[in-house]
DNA sequence: ATCCCGTTGA
DNA sequence: TCAACGGGAT
């Protein structure tokens, strides 16, 4: 991968210009604090800003610290997501708090491999935490960053993400790093889906109604006011066959979201 | 009906 | 490498 140097240094004009005039303020943007940071980037992980707004602010509001946060119930956590979807992200950020009140002794680390380590914490979001909490220069790349970038520098779609991390290592400013991923997340959004992802139905999900995703949804929802729930219960609430009830309770249980104990289901812990 | 979009585990 | 995970606005 070799860019032009004049070609970066315009890139890079053309970018912190868009930002002058479009960049968006928002207010997981005006704070440092890698405990606000990490909810931030768990909850934005498929997850629109317009979706995620509300949800941060309550969020923050209910438990400020990884303290607050570790010693909430999984009942009140999840009550709390509700309205998110990905509940699994939910309790990895709890779990995330347990770890970092005991192993950490309440202080994130700043490593990129502890936080890889991190359940809910990948590729993405471990360069983000390093980036807007710790001022690390270091690139990110999401989906949206890769569309710039492929846009920009007319790359083929199916670019690798490590030829990707390597451009955007290369296309990155010296200073100013936060600000330089914000605009450059905020100019992807103005750039056309990849065409690709479309023909590869990147983005299609199959129908939620009728699906076994609805029942987990509703077993959680359920499980939010309620101690425990039965496969009965739930065959009535939901009036679904007892196949896919069943599919939808191990699938709950393999995702630790839920334990059984004499045919009761609950919340895990 | 379509759209958004990172991590995990097999 | 790839399926599974999610719900609400439009």
């Amino acid at each position: 991968m070799k860019v032009d140097v004049q070609e970066i240094k315009s890139f890079q004009r053309k970018i912190r210009e868009f930002y002058r005039q479009h960049g968006r303020e928002l207010p997981f943007r005006l704070i440092d604090d890698p405990y606000a940071v990490t909810v931030s980037e768990i909850m934005l992980q498929q997850t629109q800003v317009d979706r995620v707004l509300p949800k941060y602010r309550a969020w923050l509001k209910k438990y400020p610290t990884w303290k607050k946060l570790s010693l909430a119930s999984n009942k009140s956590i999840l009550a709390s997501w509700s309205g998110l979807g990905y509940n699994r992200r939910a309790l990895y950020l709890k779990s995330i708090a347990e770890i970092i009140i005991e192993k950490y002794h309440g202080v994130m680390p700043s490593d990129i491999k502890e936080l890889k380590q991190l359940p809910g914490i990948g590729e993405y979001t471990s360069h983000a935490i390093l980036i807007f909490a710790f001022n690390k220069r270091l690139a990110t790349v999401d989906t949206n960053i890769r569309k710039a970038l492929l846009s920009e520098f007319n790359l083929p779609p199916d670019t690798s993400d490590s030829e990707i991390q390597e451009l955007a290592q290369l296309v990155l400013p010296k200073t100013k790093i936060r600000q330089w991923h914000y605009a450059l997340m905020d100019f992807a959004k103005t750039l056309p889906k990849e065409i690709h992802l479309i023909y590869k139905n990147k983005y299609k999900q199959s129908k939620f109604d009728g699906s076994i995703r609805q029942i987990r949804g509703e077993i959680i929802r359920q499980l939010t006011t309620q101690p425990f729930i039965t496969h009965k219960d739930i065959a009535k609430i939901t009036k679904r066959t007892e196949t896919d009830i069943a599919q939808a309770v191990s699938d709950l249980q393999k995702d630790k979201i839920i334990i059984i104990k004499e045919d009761k289901i609950y919340l895990q812990k």
